[in-house]
DNA sequence: AATTACTGCAACCGCTGGAAG
DNA sequence: GCTTCCAGCGGTTGCAGTAAT
């Protein structure tokens, strides 16, 4: 699908390099002459790359494409339990800043992160019926989601038949299950937040991609929150304290308890820093020393 | 087997801020 | 101080692959 834009401004050509620009998926053969190129004389300049390397593309597609897919450090491949936890918290600080999000997760791309919160995290809210940004989802994420793919990841490191898809991810959830459990629970400073790990579905052994790094459906809100039965559930998140519910075939059979107190409620995105209080540094550098030392 | 709907991802677009002239 | 150029960022789009019907 070659697609070309005539670079025309006022019905003249710009220059010969800009008459024909190509658009589109990038070809084997346009990726090894940029590969070339930016290994012989290294990145930057990337309108220079564009004209000199002989590419009929813009050079902000020759920097997206090195940066997104030609760069030797992209890692490619399914986002993992830790980096999944990495994004929410990080996401829960910054915000849609998904370069600065992107720094912390070696060998992603802020592409990638984006991607991953559009299609996964944005999927969920809309499942939930509520708003990305708004209370409920954040609620039901740092007090649903969070902990439970925490323990997802020490279920897995835990499992007898388990292997880790990676020795960096080994000794991150070795650790993760080691952790104690304020760590774990990490609202303890100004809350509690109390998860059974025999009251979650996946820890229950019956999971076939519990050791898997994927990202699954398991680390899902909507596994357990029903929008329409929960009815309580905002409120009671609002509140402060309750109990979240999951559905599962029409029982009520799990629950995860927390209380949060008027502080941790406070806005998560730009409402305020209370996930600071709760994801602190050190937190976050345990996470990264774990991910990637 | 064919068609439709959905999902995930690569790539593009427009905007912004900083550096250089 | 103004203008221009460029790199970088975040939002959006389009398409290929997959799942569902």
């Amino acid at each position: 699908m070659d697609v070309y834009e005539r670079g025309f401004i006022s019905g003249t050509p710009q220059s010969e390099e800009e008459m024909d620009v190509r658009k589109g998926p990038w070809t084997e053969e346009e990726d090894s002459v940029l590969k070339a190129y930016v290994n012989i004389h290294g990145e930057g300049r990337w309108n220079s790359v564009a004209r000199l390397s002989g590419l009929r593309r813009t050079g902000k597609s020759c920097r997206l494409r090195w940066l997104n897919y030609l760069r030797p450090e992209v890692r490619r491949g399914n986002i993992s339990l830790e980096e999944q936890l990495l994004i929410l918290e990080l996401h829960s600080r910054w915000g849609n800043r998904w370069s600065k999000i992107a720094q912390h997760l070696p060998g992603r791309t802020d592409n990638e992160i984006k991607n991953y919160w559009r299609t996964r995290v944005q999927k969920q809210a809309k499942q939930l019926k509520c708003d990305v940004n708004s209370k409920q989802f954040r609620d039901a994420m740092r007090y649903v989601w969070i902990p439970r793919l925490i323990e997802r990841i020490r279920a897995s490191s835990k499992s007898p038949s388990g292997q880790p898809t990676s020795t960096s991810n080994t000794t991150y959830t070795d650790n993760i299950s080691n952790m104690t459990t304020s760590q774990i629970t990490y609202a303890n400073a100004t809350g509690s937040v109390q998860v059974d790990p025999s009251l979650l579905p996946e820890l229950s052994g019956t999971s076939s991609d519990s050791v898997d790094t994927q990202v699954s459906s398991v680390s899902d809100l909507t596994d357990c929150y029903n929008p329409q039965s929960a009815s309580d559930y905002p409120n009671n998140l609002q509140k402060g304290s309750g109990l979240c519910q999951e559905n599962v075939a029409g029982t009520w059979g799990r629950c995860v308890e927390f209380q949060a107190t008027e502080e941790q409620s406070n806005g998560w995105l730009g409402g305020g820093d209370s996930m600071e209080s709760v994801w602190n540094e050190e937190n976050i550098w345990f996470l990264q020393q774990q991910l990637y030392d």
